[in-house]
RNA sequence: GCUCCCGUAGUUCAACGGAUAGAAUGGAAGUUUCCUAAACUUUAGAUAGCAGUUCGAUUCUGCUCGGGAGUACCA
C-alpha cells in the first residue's frame, strides 16, 4: 500500500472519530508538500471545515495530533491554514525503496481472464502518399496508448484502417499509367508510399492545368472542375474499379503493395505496430448492408432521390447522408462496415479510435449509428481525439508543399543526433554500428518525447528548426540520466560493490524526494489508463530524471565512505534507472545504456 | 449563420477548485583537480478582458475580444 493510501485511510479515521463524519479515503486531497515548508505529504483540511466547525487551522491541528497518536508513518505534524503539512517516519522510505526494488512489475497489472479486452485503432493512413508528421502523431499516441492500457491490465488489440479504395487512389493509378513509363519502386530507387505520392501530386498538377485552361476558354470554375478530361477519366477508373474490371484491380494491388512496403517499412523504423490491418475495400460493402438493413429497422430512411439518411434531430444533431443517391457509399459507411467486420473478429468490449479532432462530429454520429445498429461498444466508444501538429507558417498543405514527410523528419533527427553526439565526444571509441545505434536512439527518442509531452488534446507547434532540441525538456536529457546511472551501476560493478544490502539508513530529504517520486509511478500508470494520457507518463518521467539529476550532482555516490549511505545511494539510483526505463517504453522510447 | 475546441513568461509546454501559477528555452551572471557539463546553481519575466458562484478560480458559469476546426452526396 502506498503511503498516500495510508494517509488517506488514517485522515479519514481522525475525522470520524473527531467528528463523527464519514468520508471516503479517495475524497482525500493530497499533495506533496512544497519545498518551502516541513513535510512530505499535504492535507488539504478545507473539505472538513463544515463537519468540525472550527477554523481551519485548528481543524488541521485537531487532526495532525491524532495522526501522529495513532498512525504509525507519521512522525510528526505541522499547520499552516488549511494545510497539514505531515512529515513521514524515516525508516519507512526505505523500506518503500526496497518494496519497489523488489517487484519488477511495480506499477503494473497484469491481464486476465476477465480483463476487458480493449481495441484501439490509429494510424489509419491513405494510400496515395506517404505518412507525414500528423500521421507521427497520431502514431505514437495510439502505440503509447495501448501500451498504457495493457499495463493497466486490459487485452490490448492494436489495429489499422487502411483507406485503400476511393477516386485519390485513382488519381495515382492513372497519373503512373500515363506518365510512369512502366516505373516501380525497384528501378527508381525510392519507396513506394513515396513514389506514388509522386504521381499522386503530378496528377494534381497537370488536373489544375487543365482547369486553368478550361476555364480561359469560358468555363466557370465549377464546371472546368467537373470537365476537366483528367478528372472524368479518374472518376471512369473508379466505376470499372467499383465493377471488379480485373485490369484495374490488377494495377491497384500492385500499387497499393508498393505503397504498405514503404509504410511498414516507416512503422517499422518508428517502432509501432499492428495486431490487425483491416482495408476498406474490404469493409465498404459491409457498411453499405448494415445500412441497408437499418433501412429495413426503420432506423434509416431514404429520400426521393435515393439517397438514405439517418435522422439524427433527436440527439441534437442533424440528418446524415450513408448512401449516396448513386448507391456508393461515404466515409461513415465504410466505418459501419469496419465496426461490424472488427466486432465479429473480436469481442470488443471497448474501442478507441485515435483520429484527428477535425472529425469530432464525425464521431459522435459514428457513436449514435453504432448504437442504434445495436452494437454494445458503440454508445461508449472512445474517440481518442487528439489535436493538430501546426507549422509555423500555419497548417500543413500537401498542395502548398508545407508537408513535414515521416521519413524524413526521422532521418533529419537521426543525423542531428549524430552531430551533436559527435561534437560532444560521445561517440568516441565507439564502433560504427553501435554509433550508428546511439544516434538512432537518441534521435528517435527526442521525436517521440517532443510529440507526446504535450496533452493529446491540444494542438500543438512544431518548428522543425527550433524543435530539434536536445537541451532541457527533451527526450535526450531523460535518456541521458538513465546512461548516466547505468554508468554508475556498472563503476560499481567493476569496483566489486553489492550494494543489495546493507542499505537502511535515514533518507535525506532530496532522496526521500525521489523515493516519493518513484512511488508515484504506480498512481501515474493509472491515471494515464483512466484519462488515455501520454502526456502524464511523459511529464512524470521528466520529472523524476530532474530530480534524479539534481540529487547525482549534490551527493557523492560511489566517493561516499559510509557503506550504508553509498549501497542506499547505488540502490535507488538502480531503482530510478528502472522505473526510468519503464516510464520510457510506456512512450515507446528507448534507452541507451551509454551517450 | 450554427456547433465544438483553444487563449498562461519573448517562445514551446505544465498546474484533481487549493498555499507565493511550475518547467524548459532564449536573455543576464556563475560552476569542470571530483562517479558522463546533453548537467548543475543564481537572476529577470505570464493566467486576453469584464462580471458571477466559492473560505479559495488558470480551472466552474455567463458575456466580450482573439485563434483553430467542423457544418448533410470529400475521405
Amino acid at each position: 500500500m502506498s503511503i498516500d493510501n495510508i494517509i488517506a485511510q488514517a485522515v479519514c479515521e481522525a475525522v470520524k472519530s473527531l467528528y463523527g463524519v464519514n468520508f471516503e479515503p479517495e475524497s482525500i486531497t493530497l499533495q506533496s508538500t512544497r519545498k518551502e515548508f516541513e513535510g512530505n505529504l499535504t492535507v488539504v483540511v478545507f473539505p472538513f471545515l463544515k463537519a468540525s466547525h472550527k477554523p481551519a487551522e485548528t481543524t488541521a491541528n485537531e487532526i495532525g495530533e491524532y495522526l501522529k497518536d495513532n498512525c504509525e508513518a507519521v512522525k510528526s505534524y505541522n499547520a499552516i491554514k488549511g494545510f497539514l503539512n505531515i512529515v513521514v517516519e524515516p525508516a519507512f522510505w526505505c523500506n518503500m525503496l526496497k518494496h519497489i526494488a523488489a517487484d519488477p512489475d511495480y506499477g503494473f497489472k497484469a491481464a486476465t481472464d476477465d480483463s476487458e479486452l480493449v481495441m484501439i485503432e490509429y494510424s489509419s493512413p491513405n494510400t496515395n502518399k506517404p505518412l507525414h508528421l500528423g500521421h507521427v502523431r497520431n502514431n505514437l499516441l495510439g502505440y503509447s496508448l495501448s501500451l498504457i492500457m495493457k499495463a493497466n491490465g486490459y487485452k490490448v488489440v492494436k489495429t489499422n484502417i487502411v483507406n485503400d479504395r476511393g477516386i485519390h487512389i485513382c488519381k495515382s493509378m492513372l497519373a503512373w499509367e500515363k506518365w510512369g513509363n512502366g516505373i516501380t519502386p525497384e528501378k527508381a530507387g525510392k519507396k513506394g508510399d513515396h513514389l506514388i505520392g509522386d504521381f499522386y501530386v503530378m496528377f494534381d498538377k497537370h488536373y489544375k492545368d487543365e482547369v486553368k485552361q478550361l476555364m480561359a476558354e469560358g468555363m466557370s470554375e465549377d464546371e472546368a472542375k467537373e470537365k476537366s478530361p483528367l478528372m472524368v477519366e479518374a472518376r471512369k477508373m473508379l466505376q470499372r474499379w467499383e465493377a471488379g474490371d480485373e485490369e484495374v484491380r490488377s494495377v491497384w494491388r500492385m500499387m497499393n503493395q508498393w505503397v504498405y512496403d514503404g509504410f511498414n517499412e516507416t512503422y517499422r523504423r518508428m517502432g509501432v505496430d499492428f495486431d490487425k490491418i483491416y482495408y476498406e475495400s474490404e469493409t465498404y460493402l459491409e457498411g453499405k448492408k448494415k445500412v441497408l438493413e437499418g433501412l429495413e429497422k426503420g432506423i434509416m430512411y431514404r429520400k426521393e432521390d435515393g439517397s438514405v439518411w439517418a435522422d439524427l434531430t433527436a440527439d441534437g444533431l442533424d440528418h446524415k447522408l450513408l448512401l449516396r443517391s448513386d448507391g456508393t457509399s461515404v466515409y461513415m459507411t465504410q466505418d459501419i462496415g469496419t465496426a461490424k467486420l472488427r466486432y465479429q473478429d473480436y469481442p470488443i468490449d471497448k474501442m478507441i479510435y485515435v483520429v484527428g479532432n477535425e472529425q469530432n462530429y464525425h464521431f459522435q454520429v459514428l457513436s449514435l449509428l453504432l448504437d442504434k445498429l445495436g452494437f454494445k461498444w458503440g454508445k461508449d466508444l472512445v474517440h481518442f481525439s487528439y489535436g493538430m501538429v501546426e507549422l509555423p507558417e500555419g497548417k500543413m498543405k500537401s498542395r502548398e508543399g508545407t508537408v513535414v514527410d515521416a521519413d524524413d523528419l526521422m532521418d533529419e533527427m537521426i543525423r542531428t543526433a549524430r552531430e551533436t553526439s559527435a561534437e560532444l565526444g560521445k561517440l568516441d571509441g565507439c564502433s560504427a554500428e553501435e554509433a550508428d545505434e546511439i544516434a538512432r536512439i537518441i534521435g528517435l527518442g527526442a521525436l517521440k518525447y517532443f510529440l507526446l509531452k504535450v496533452d493529446p488534446r491540444k494542438n500543438m507547434m512544431f518548428n522543425p528548426k527550433e524543435s530539434i532540441d536536445f537541451n532541457g525538456n527533451t527526450g535526450p536529457f531523460i535518456q541521458y540520466t538513465y546512461a548516466r546511472i547505468r554508468s554508475l551501476l556498472r563503476k560499481a560493478a567493476e569496483a566489486g560493490i553489492d550494494y543489495n544490502s546493507n542499505y537502511d539508513i535515514e533518507p535525506s530529504e532530496k532522496e526521500v524526494a525521489i523515493i516519493q517520486k518513484i512511488a508515484d509511478f504506480a498512481q501515474v500508470v493509472s491515471e494515464a489508463g483512466k484519462t488515455y494520457s501520454p502526456a502524464l507518463v511523459a511529464n512524470y518521467v521528466y520529472d523524476l530524471a530532474k530530480e534524479y539529476n539534481q540529487f547525482y550532482h549534490d551527493y557523492s555516490i560511489l566517493r561516499e565512505e559510509d557503506a550504508a549511505t553509498r549501497n542506499f545511494r547505488l540502490k535507488l539510483s538502480e531503482v530510478t534507472g528502472n522505473i526510468i526505463r519503464r516510464a520510457t517504453g510506456l512512450l515507446g522510447m528507448e534507452v541507451p545504456e551509454r551517450m
